[in-house]
DNA sequence: CTCCAGGGATGAT
DNA sequence: ATCATCCATGGA
């Protein structure tokens, strides 16, 4: 085992890993078992320092670079975007109240930047899943088809490559709970491991072509691109729209307005969040998520006594 | 038991 | 273009 420190000001790890955009980390002790990559490694945090240990094995796998510390150091700061300026981004955000409820209510809380692949396979199994669920998924797939990996006396197992989820079958990816999902991200593999796709090429397309190219893809529509788009390819602009998030919209911004098509919904976001709407996004999803709330009045999702039924959501639109 | 979940693809208006 | 329906599965 193998101690690194980082100096991690602004930033808060338990809610940043618990605010619905990642999910193979595992609270154990007073910190978090995860991957980074393919790195496995144990975080915990203490105020404003990050401590991280990597595993002795992992160590003969970095040996290349002599300087194996500040490498794993740069690794986690890189991934848990260290670098992003909360307080601008903050600055930048809208000052309305449902905001400003989340902007505090998520201090420290920052999107991260997540490997390409592990991120839209992720979400395409997240589809009319809840969050607990998706976690499930995850951990089923990493243990049927990833390579375990020790740290300490944990096991730990690092997301499964394309290949390897392309060279499995349906029945498989169904045995671990995918249900219909399990034909979508079996294909999806299957483009990227036979080079049809390159998910790290796609990253020097303008937001509008990635946001397209990533929709070809089988199981991503304009959420699961927007999703990926945020957390993997670092556009800070993509805002994803959720069942959640489309309730705090209406609530918060539209309270009485009758006929809102995700069009307009769409146009507004982009419009009235800005440069970090992504930021403005996970906000207020992780606030609306973790109270119950979707307005500031103690609404909640599973309100029975709406006037009409909730329209369903259709996200169809470019972002 | 029922209801719903970080939706997408498809086919009918 | 917009809307309805179906798709598996498990938590609440």
């Amino acid at each position: 085992m193998q101690l690194i420190e980082i100096s991690a000001p602004d930033f808060d790890l338990e809610k940043t890993l618990d605010s619905g955009q990642v999910f193979h980390w595992e609270r154990v002790d007073n910190g978090f078992m995860g991957t980074i990559g393919d790195l496995p490694i144990y975080i915990e945090q203490h105020r404003d320092l990050l401590r991280a240990w990597i595993a002795d094995s992992s160590i003969e796998c970095l040996k290349q670079s002599n300087s194996m510390k500040p490498a794993v150091g740069g690794a986690v700061a890189h991934y848990f975007a260290l670098d992003h300026s909360l307080e601008n981004i903050r600055q930048s955000l809208p000052r309305d109240r449902a905001m400003e409820a989340a902007k505090e209510f998520c201090r420290g809380v920052r999107i991260i930047r997540q490997p390409k692949w592990e991120c839209l396979a992720t979400f395409i199994c997240s589809s009319m899943k809840q969050v607990a669920h998706i976690r499930q998924i995850s951990l089923a797939l990493r243990k049927r088809l990833g390579e375990k990996r020790k740290i300490s006396d944990r096991i730990v197992y690092p997301f499964p490559s394309p290949e390897r989820i392309g060279g499995s079958s349906e029945k498989e990816l169904r045995e671990c709970a995918l249900g219909y999902r399990a034909k979508n991200l079996l294909a999806t593999a299957r483009r990227i491991s036979n080079g049809e796709v390159d998910l790290e090429r796609l990253a020097i397309l303008v937001d509008l072509d990635l946001h397209d190219a990533l929709c070809q893809l089988p199981g991503v529509g304009a959420k699961v691109a927007n999703c990926v788009m945020l957390f993997a390819y670092e556009r800070l602009r993509a805002f994803p729209i959720d069942v959640w998030i489309e309730r705090v919209l209406r609530e918060n911004y539209f309270p009485r307005t009758r006929k809102l098509n995700v069009a307009r919904l769409r146009r507004f976001t982009q419009e009235y969040f800005g440069e970090h709407g992504g930021y403005a996004q996970q906000y207020l999803f992780h606030y609306a998520r973790k109270n119950k709330v979707a307005g500031g009045l103690g609404s909640n999702p599973s309100n029975k006594c709406r006037a009409t039924p909730r329209p369903s959501l259709h996200d169809k639109t470019s972002a």
